[in-house]
DNA sequence: CTGAATGTTTTTAC
DNA sequence: AGTAAAAACATTCA
């Protein structure tokens, strides 16, 4: 489901929702999601209060009390969603936390691919692989420099790079792919042979996509809804991801797809510049 | 039937 | 050893 975004937009619509409530019980009806110890899952959280909800880039951090967080990464099809604890359940929710006051808050997720664990909090960058994470768009610590220091020892092209997490968090294949566009800059060029300025530039329009995307709601282009079961607002805005084979909106040219690191990936060939 | 779909982790291959 | 490409995960839909 969601990029940077959207998995803000499930925070800030999750929190009203469950902050304050305590847990009375929790259902695993598919193990698999909890990649940590199930016993501890299910006997330790009864009784603990959610006191907040933290994102670190595609990560949610649930805070509660007793010096404990869930770290939960919702992949691809991940959503949440408040219901009455005897509402009948979907055939794809697969965890429940089922608090004191009667409501529940349900993990629903097609593809079974997001997972979650229990950990001490402040312990999350040890534990769950938030540490291999490389900075968030628009923090302090996203700088030029930092930027193009890193760009410069990738051996890779440019979206693989920008898809793997380890230099900048947040961006999945939608926003590259805007990204890239707006900067143009072709997804295969070398990440090493970007010019400084175009590096530069590249750095203020993930800035910009992020806010803005965030600003909208996030994107809906599948079946992204945030925990209030409402969609998002950017596919409006999007100018090549899922517009392939139609004009690109600046030159004309028709848009292409092609492969990049096994997803599909759509340009404009007259507009993104090859670097290599 | 085949392939692709918002993502990460694990395996395989240099 | 470290990086990068490929496969795996599970389900639905075109």
């Amino acid at each position: 489901m969601p990029e940077m975004p959207e998995v803000e937009t499930v925070r800030r619509t999750l929190i009203p929702l469950v902050k304050g409530k305590t847990i009375k019980k929790v259902t695993l009806w598919f193990p698999k999601i909890v990649s940590t110890d199930h016993d501890k899952f299910i006997n330790e959280l009864p009784g603990k209060k959610i006191i907040d909800i933290d994102r670190y880039a595609k990560f949610l951090l649930i805070r509660l009390t007793g010096n404990l967080t869930i770290v939960s990464h919702l992949r691809m099809e991940g959503k949440y969603h408040l219901t009455s604890v005897n509402a009948p359940k979907d055939k794809h929710d697969h965890v429940q936390f089922e608090f004191t006051d009667g409501t529940a808050l349900r993990y629903n997720d097609v593809r079974k691919f997001g997972r979650m664990q229990l950990v001490l909090t402040g312990t999350e960058r040890m534990t769950t692989g938030i540490g291999k994470l490389g900075y968030e768009p628009n923090s302090a610590e996203f700088t030029d420099d930092y930027f193009i220091d890193s760009l410069k020892r990738k051996k890779k092209n440019i979206k693989s790079t920008l898809l793997d997490q380890t230099i900048v968090a947040g961006l999945g294949n939608i926003y590259v792919d805007e990204v890239l566009w707006r900067t143009k800059i072709h997804p295969l060029s070398a990440a090493s042979k970007i010019s400084r300025k175009k590096v530069i530039e590249l750095r203020k329009n993930i800035n910009d996509i992020i806010s803005l995307a965030i600003k909208m709601h996030g994107t809906t282009v599948h079946t992204y809804l945030d925990a209030n079961g409402h969609s998002g607002g950017f596919q409006k805005e999007l100018k090549v991801y899922g517009h392939a084979g139609e004009p690109c909106v600046v030159c004309g040219t028709t848009l292409k797809k092609i492969k990049v690191a096994g997803r599909g990936t759509t340009f404009c060939p007259h507009c993104q510049v090859i670097y290599k």
